[in-house]
DNA sequence: ACATTTGTTAACCAATTGGTTAAACTATTT
DNA sequence: AAATAGTTTAACCAATTGGTTAACAAATGT
């Protein structure tokens, strides 16, 4: 058999298949043979390298994570003022999901089954952390740059209207009516609709 | 045995316990035997009423459904003006979801898993329809009411706006940390946020 | 060359799961 | 009250599932 590189070896292929059908499947409908056959080795295998199935979910649960809180931080603690990080915020995060569109849905999905598993998230350092935006958001309403509203509204407003469409897609195609290419191109859209929708609402 | 009436007869109470197992477990989650448990009653009972766990499930999901159908349909095709469908829905949406936190998770969840599943829910009436809604936007747009924004868009983002907290509870709790009061308190204040976000964007 | 560690496999195992069955119990009909 | 139809139960079953084991192969060190 060809000699494997770092990243064919066998522990990234079970990562890698693991991800695969975890974030498809969830952690109750996800199988272990399935995992292995996707990985194309022995099932055996995925409990020498990591013991069981609920370590094996944790890693890519981290692995996961791991990737989007980074999005989250670099728009909350860069210098730009609160509209330039809007946009820039609705136009990277939905470029990033589009590349990884079961991500969001997986992370939520697996929170609302299991709510303690965030702590173990909060201790990794790398944890959003809101206080440089709250504080930026407190400024720019006192100094009249934009209308009263508070941080963690103006926070949430943001995540739900990047991060829905792409957990409820089925349902959203369904009620607008929108085939493949028709959502496709709705996504595109929101890359500057979403800010410009936020911005009209809080610019003064 | 103390005789039952229709509200405890045991077809109801095996339909109530189906719908608080799957509901927070999901499909692949809920075990046949909990939900006989929680009904109080033997497991073989399950299937003398719905046959499988397919047909129970679907008979939960049909009933869920059924329940957030009217909401968002009666907001879309009432004769008020957009603005007051605005507020009209984000005040009433957000109460009823409160009343019914795991719904919306539930559907978008299964439907996520599960796509053509919405197939059979749009055969049946009262699906709900965006073609008033759309000509009324278009016609609002037009006699310059509100500002230049794509019917579909501005559902989209009602939606979003409304709908995401829930769905995402325990991240943006751990993010914007929130106690259960403090979320609480942020979910009251978003009956009016919400709908003062949308109109502010949109109004001109 | 040999021994030891690391990686891999097929076969196996106990527990769980959705589902069935046959008998018992209860109401309804005649 | 006897027969019939509908409801409920305990015991059972085959299939699946996560996980283990013991033997085998491939590196690695000496």
């Amino acid at each position: 058999m060809i000699k494997n590189n770092k990243n064919e070896n066998t522990e990234s292929l079970i990562l890698e298949a693991a991800k695969s059908i975890f974030q498809t499947k969830g952690m109750d409908g996800a199988r272990m043979q399935e995992i292995a056959d996707q990985a194309g080795i022995n099932k055996a295998m995925l409990h020498y390298y990591y013991r069981s199935k609920q370590l094996l979910f944790e890693a890519v649960f981290k692995n996961a994570f791991s990737l989007l809180a980074p999005q989250l931080n670099t728009v909350l603690n860069d210098d730009s003022s609160i509209e330039e990080k809007v946009r820039n915020f609705s136009s990277n995060y939905i470029s990033f999901i589009a590349e990884h569109p079961y991500l969001p849905n997986f992370i939520i999905q697996e929170l609302n089954r299991n709510p303690d598993f965030i702590l173990k998230m909060k201790e990794s350092n790398g944890f959003p952390n809101l206080e440089k935006f709250k504080k930026q958001v407190d400024v720019e309403v006192a100094n009249g740059i934009i209308k009263k509203i508070k941080a963690e509204q103006l926070f949430i407003n943001i995540l739900a209207l990047n991060v829905f469409p792409f957990i409820a897609k089925p349902l959203i195609q369904n009620l607008i009516d929108a085939d493949e290419s028709d959502f496709q191109h709705i996504i595109e859209e929101r890359k500057t609709e979403v800010a410009d929708f936020i911005i009209n609402s809080i610019k003064k």
